[in-house]
RNA sequence: CGGAGCGUAGCGCAGCCUGGUAGCGCACCUGCUUCGGGAGCAGGGGGUCGGAGGUUCGAAUCCUCUCGCUCCGACCA
């Protein structure tokens, strides 16, 4: 993309109603327009790392074995009177009424339609398990919506569901879950612990909440430093091993990782001393086993293999993909803005023309620009009319991780720099060696 | 929902207390100069001061109501 060309409305100064870091960077590198309270329209850049975000999600689901599809945003009120939850679920959720008066609802999650497209259509053990989600906005009228997306109203949320014949079934779907997260959320350089949890309204009793460890973030958290050294890393997974799967998960929760609501200090002080620690995390997902809360309320059975009919055994698991953008910046900026992994980053490197309108430097960032594009890239080239300062501050404020900076005086040489934002660091070389470096550092991200 | 605060140009703010023709910086447009870390000079455009009502000769300013937003607390992906 040409910056010329492209729609990001960056700001020089800090919006007045962003308190937070992630919130204030996100307007100012223009991905994001607050339409209301808790409510915003994603702008192009925004919008890109958001998509971004949903691609990772949906290769490790279905990595995993899982299926999407897609459920509405606005849903029947039966079905929550069947569940009971019609009148659970409080101010928070959204009602609505159509033209013919209707109780209509904005969905705060899907467990009740999910249900009930299961037992339109599943009758036998045979077609067990079955695991669902989809990617879909949500709305819950929060009291209280800040901290920008990390705590709208309005959020992108995946949520899947399990189901399956037996306790022992579900259970590894939900193992299944805690392994398939751990990959996501590493893909996109967050480093996300899974801490047994409280469950909640969406009730169950086995139940972890995954969280990112930031300064800012809303829950209190309690862990052995050895925890986020914990790295699932490139290894194979067979999802369908139980034994391995749970293996991971294991490893990944035997030691003491607690939120401030299952905190147990007399657990915690067995940690030795130096290794115990006190911070703050950003809930980015959980997952719920929660049996036949749901399957039994609206009847979603299937025949076993001696003919009885039983409901579902059931779960459900979510990743919050908007609220993640916050998260992903409170975990990846520094004083002059945002510094995004490899993984998630709008666009794969910045090519900065230092002497726009120069003959030379034109046609060799046009070059690089191309050359990028040929390796299946996606870079931004900033081909503004803007002094060199400038182009600078705009790219360490949207935060792409390489810069390619393009200016008379090294061309004279043949040379180009290429910059790490997250370092800072800059190395000279030709405009060819540095499209390779480039394309060799996203193999495989 | 309890407590606090803020709405004045696209953004950041001053003006309000003590009523008298709406201002500054950034951004935007034009020209010249500049050009490796948010340039300089000159000129220019843009605001029914969140909305409604009231007091007054006169309201951004005082009063009443209302809408919106933010922050702190109790609740949540």
């Amino acid at each position: 993309m040409r910056l010329s060309r492209y729609f990001l409305p960056v700001l020089k100064e800090n919006p007045a109603e962003a308190q937070i870091v992630s919130h204030r960077l996100m307007l100012r590198a223009g991905m994001i327009k607050q339409q209301a309270a808790g409510i915003y329209s994603w702008l192009p850049m925004g919008f890109k790392v958001l998509r971004r975000i949903e691609q990772i999600v949906h290769e490790e689901q279905i990595r995993a074995g899982h299926i999407p599809l897609l459920m509405p945003t606005l849903q029947p009120a039966d079905l929550w009177r069947e569940s009971g939850r019609y009148d659970d679920y409080g101010q928070e959720m959204l009602r609505i009424r159509d033209r013919h008066e209707r109780d209509m609802l904005y969905g705060p999650t899907n467990e009740e339609m999910i249900t009930d497209i299961f037992r339109s259509h599943v009758n036998s053990y045979k077609d067990l398990p079955l695991t669902l989600y989809h990617i879909q906005w949500k709305f819950r009228d929060e009291v209280r919506p800040r901290f920008g997306v990390m705590r709208g109203r309005e959020f992108l949320m995946k949520d899947g569901y399990n189901f399956d014949l037996t306790k022992e079934d579900a259970l590894h779907a939900y193992n299944r879950h805690m392994v398939s997260y751990l990959r996501t959320y590493e893909r996109m350089g967050l480093t996300a612990i899974p801490m047994r949890a409280a469950s909640g309204p969406i009730g169950g009793d086995n139940t972890h909440e995954f969280l990112v460890l930031a300064s800012t973030g809303e829950s209190e958290v309690f862990y052995d430093a050895k925890v986020p050294e914990l790295k699932l890393g490139t290894r194979e997974v067979d999802f369908d091993d139980r034994a391995e799967v749970a293996a991971i998960c294991e490893e990944f929760t035997t030691l003491y990782a607690r939120t401030d609501e299952t905190h147990d200090p007399a657990a915690f002080d067995k940690i030795p001393e130096e290794r115990r620690m006190v911070g703050r995390g950003i809930e980015v997902g959980q997952i719920f086993y929660f049996g036949t809360k749901y399957s039994e309320a609206m009847g979603a059975t299937v025949v076993t293999p001696e003919g009885n009919r039983v409901p579902v055994e059931m779960g459900s698991h979510g990743i919050g993909v908007s609220r993640l953008v916050g998260a992903l910046i409170e975990a990846n900026h520094d004083d002059k803005g945002i510094i995004w992994p490899e993984g998630v980053t709008p666009f794969h490197a910045g090519i900065v023309n230092l002497k726009q309108g120069d003959v030379s430097t034109d046609s060799a960032c046009e070059a690089i620009y191309k050359a990028l594009k040929l390796k299946g890239l996606d870079p931004l080239y900033d081909d503004r009319d803007e002094r060199a300062g400038a182009k600078f501050a705009t790219m360490d404020l949207i935060g792409l991780p390489w810069r390619i900076t393009v200016g008379p005086r090294g061309l004279a040489n043949n040379l180009v720099e290429l910059t790490s934002r997250r370092s800072g660091e800059s190395e000279e070389m030709s405009p060819e060696a540095a499209v390779e470096r480039i394309a060799a550092i996203y193999v495989g991200v």
